[in-house]
DNA sequence: CAAATATAATGAACAGTGTTTAGTAAAGTC
DNA sequence: GACTTTACTAAACACTGTTCATTATATTTG
């Protein structure tokens, strides 16, 4: 059945094509212009159409954080590889805090936007990523225990507190109100901070 | 004039009452339903009146803001009259926390929401109680930073831990990201991370 | 090849959003 | 009573997500 096979294709193909609109738009013109409309419109095709490969705006949202994602996992790699797992926690720490601010449309939809988490309950599945990305964290927490290098007993709380820490972080940036705090608010003293967190959590 | 005076004064209450059923239509039915029609609705008059009134939304939501941060003060009283400075920093984190959980709309309007800021930068008047807030808790570190009860050696910085911290937990419980990694992701566990928290900023 | 059927795509509508403008009705002044 | 100022609103504009009946296209069947 070749032809049922082409359709199939055709459709992964729109749908993907849909999808991509829906990043460029996102990248380009920020969450507050990713409307149905004007994702119908850069893909050529006509609003309902988008309703035929996907069940709401939600399940957009829910695949581009999906992407947002693989996107942050690449930036973190080198991080992910340090073999002293303080640096590790260092690194993944800077990390995350540099691509929330290079990237804070990706940010917003990962970590902030109500609708992927709404389309998970909706699905029943999991939020496989990040969890990941969380527990990679937890066993890195567990090392520098084993290791006795801080006076955190619990991986589980540590990993909690570096997250909420950077997460923290980010979102007073994004939404400026670090700036209201500190004239200077830029990437230095965000890097002092991690820093001073560093210092206060590890021996 | 006594004419004058009335009607400045039924403008005022008419200012007044637009507030107050723009401050019920965020607690009742949160920020998103909080639209200038619902609002011309709640108050009885047409949606042109509003801006009669108010410049545009932004206007209302920094108004808003500015409620929001009178209630949370209100709320943190006792925490700030601790004699202990360590003792106050850890009342403060946790009932920063507990407003932002008990208060999630309040807590996006003063923290999370671009519009009261974006409103600031027309306007170029100040986020007065946010920072009068912030400076606060700078002066209660130095404090600690005195008497010797921390490592961390520059006030700021220490404030600024403390904020992203319980910014970060408040924030990843209230857009769900907190039950995707721990299930009973609840006040529970949140106490314990502001515990531990204390624990590796003080001596 | 033509007719019937299955599939894909859409135009138009619904209910909502923030905001502007022209016009009306009421109140105050002379 | 006539004029002017103030307060208010109906209607429109340009958007938003979403649905559904209709149309056009492609595939299958007679």
């Amino acid at each position: 059945m070749g032809i049922t096979e082409r359709r199939e294709r055709e459709k992964q193909e729109l749908r993907d094509k849909i999808l991509d609109k829906a990043r460029e738009i996102l990248i380009k013109e920020g969450q507050e212009n990713l409307s149905i409309r004007n994702i119908a419109t850069a893909a050529e095709y006509s609003p309902a159409t988008i309703y035929l490969y996907f069940k709401d705006k939600d399940e957009i949202v829910y695949e581009l954080m999906e992407m947002g994602f693989a996107l942050m996992v690449e930036d973190l790699q080198e991080a992910f590889e340090s073999s002293d797992p303080v640096e590790r926690i260092r690194k993944i720490g800077h990390g995350y805090v540099v691509f929330g601010l290079k990237n804070p449309e990706w940010y917003q939809v990962m970590f902030n936007a109500p609708q992927p988490i709404q389309h998970l309950e909706k699905c029943k599945e999991e939020w496989g990523r990040g969890i990941s990305l969380f527990e990679f964290l937890v066993e890195t927490c567990q090392e520098v225990i084993d290791q006795d290098r801080t006076t955190v007993r619990e991986a589980r709380l540590l990993a909690l507190h570096m997250w909420s820490t950077v997460h923290g972080l980010v979102n007073l940036a994004l939404t400026q109100r670090l700036e209201m705090v500190e004239q200077g608010g830029g990437p230095d003293l965000i890097s002092k901070t991690i820093d001073s967190v560093m210092r206060c959590i590890f021996k």
